[in-house]
DNA sequence: AGGCATTGCACAATCGATTGTGCAAGCTAT
DNA sequence: ATAGCTTGCACAATCGATTGTGCAATGCCT
């Protein structure tokens, strides 16, 4: 910004003292460092006057502490990562910590190298959620010994503090709750496969059918990622080729929204035709035309979480003890799961 | 983090030079400041071995240039200003800048004293959305000359680059659509009275109702903020006290959901016992029960034309021409505006 | 061979705040 | 009166990178 902003120098001037005295009588060290109470208020009064504001990069410098956490996700626009950032930074700020938001958009390349980029504006402490594939920066972040939390994904090779859901016993939720109303086939709309937060899902939900002795038939997941995209596209696979369909479990909001605009495109009805379940709850999912029955993750503990095991991390320069740090997920049943339509056609063609 | 970063000084004595070559030659200038190609690549492989990352904090101090903008706005988990935020930074990294993200909490205090911080930290651009009521921290941004950009919302006695929407615009041709299904009363759930926003798709709706030659009923018009609770409130109250009310336009997708909830209560179906029109579109918008009809505001637009007008100033050290820039905003005609039922009590009781 | 230009690099100041050390002035004690 | 202590503050180094200036060593020319 155009001003130049005014120096503890400046200040120190108008007081008649030097740059330490200035310095020190600031800091509250007044007491401690024997400054006469007339040149504490002096140099009070001046820094007052001048409009003083030190400044954070000179001090960061100094202190060899920056002052900084990064938030590294892989969409900031999407809900999920909006309402951990607006927590973690909440929380950060309560600490004297400011927060450095970086987007990966989804790409695992641009995640590294915006790694790179807060490491090298020396950030105390990052949460981060790793589009993953690769995984040997996060690994090379445990080794140095960074202050780190992984929200939402986990990697069996990394061993870094990490906040998520309870995916598994929510998928089962859910998919139990469709078995109990008497549906045979359940397509799956899955997010990204590799991603923890997927597979814990797919495992909930093949656990469900497992124990519900259902057919495990793998042919019935569809989908490449967490977008709505992903969830269009394999809710039209699976309505094509599987007409008897008549339940959908999708992995995210997104793609259950592309489940929704595939169902209105073949006119189907929810949950007439077809019972509809997601994963992850949103304000606008009670008024949808069903009102949609979702597992319901609590995303600002997730983000207040991730925010306390960083900051405490950060105090002490240690991990905590508990690594992996589950949150309790919640069934919250709704109108969108009804019973099978009637048979008309009993089997796939 | 732990690990000592490496500094130049050890790559220079790795390279068995000073610090001062070695920096001209991590910095590209090895030719201009004929730097041998011999030495150069010492240089480079030191530095690439040592896995050398320049401090950011050391070059902002020298530099005066701290690289950081600022992103202020009152709730980044609203997905309005989510959207802007990826936006913005996106666009910034791009132009080497980091976004460091503020969180007001839509509190004027915190506000002020958030800015504070920004500028301690020595941002060199703001992008902020502020709460108003007092803009004296504004108008002091205003006369330092700081590259700032106000988003969503202006002041009257604030003369800096702003980002908004056509918002009167927006507003009239909503109120249009709603006249021309032949409603007489048309409930208004506002905003944030104060704000641009709100004020400027007030005018609108008023101007709609001018023309048309409606009455000009001002006790239709309720609502405190852009919020959900606030939606409700005042769709109960207008409910309440106007049982023949036939219509509601809502300024914010949280207080559509608000106004949702009162009449899912009251077992009031859109659009055949009421109508809804809301203002900025959302994904879930065509899968409510009544696909809702709304006027679509470019979000993904503001945020990077916000980044751009920023970007600019920080370069050119200088405020663009046109302080207002007015993005355009489009009726999305869907299913929520039905005629109004048959006035079985045409009158207020 | 001596003068001059060029090449190749080191020295040192600088950005702004912090902090260990040192040094005078004032006071007490003997 | 002088040694010894306290009080009150200044000096200077430091964090890490950047950059203007200066100084050798080499090469070229006549």
């Amino acid at each position: 910004m155009p001003d130049e902003p005014v120096t503890l120098e400046q200040v120190a001037a108008a007081a008649g003292v030097s740059r330490s005295t200035a310095s020190r009588a600031l800091a509250g060290k007044a007491r401690e460092c024997r400054i006469s109470p007339k040149t504490e208020a002096a140099i009070l009064l001046a820094a007052k006057g001048l409009g003083f504001q030190p400044s954070h990069v000179a001090r960061s410098l100094r202190n060899r502490r920056s002052g900084l956490i990064g938030l590294l996700v892989p969409d900031a626009s999407n809900p999920f990562f909006a309402a951990i950032a607006r927590k973690a930074t909440v929380f950060a700020e309560r600490h004297g910590l400011s927060t450095l938001l970086a987007d990966s958009h989804d790409s695992i390349e641009h995640e590294k190298e915006l790694l790179q980029h807060l490491q090298s504006r020396q950030v105390e402490g990052l949460i981060i959620c790793s589009i993953g594939g690769t995984h040997e920066h996060l690994r090379s972040l445990e080794r140095t010994g960074a202050s780190v939390v992984v929200v939402d994904r986990w990697f069996a090779d990394v061993h870094l503090p990490t906040v998520t859901s309870d995916n598994e016993r929510g998928a089962l939720l859910a998919t139990t709750a469709i078995l109990k109303q008497g549906h045979q086939q359940i397509g799956c709309l899955q997010g990204r496969p590799g991603t923890s937060s997927n597979d814990e899902r797919l495992a909930g939900f093949k656990a469900a059918l497992a124990s519900a002795g259902a057919s495990q038939d793998a042919c019935l997941i569809r989908g490449d990622d967490f977008s709505e995209a992903s969830g269009y596209r394999a809710a039209c696979e699976l309505l094509d080729e599987h007409p008897s369909l008549s339940a959908m479990f999708a992995f995210s909001n997104q793609n259950a929204l592309g489940a929704l605009r595939a169902f209105s495109e073949r006119k189907l009805n929810v949950p007439h035709d077809i019972s509809l379940v997601m994963f992850d709850d949103a304000p606008f999912a009670e008024y949808l035309a069903a009102p949609l029955s979702v597992i319901r993750q609590d995303v600002e503990a997730i983000g207040h979480r991730a925010a306390e095991l960083l900051i405490d991390q950060i105090r002490t320069g240690q991990r905590p003890q508990e690594l992996l740090h589950r949150l309790p997920v919640e069934f919250v049943a709704r109108e969108s799961i009804g019973s099978p339509r009637k048979p008309a056609k009993a089997t796939d063609p």
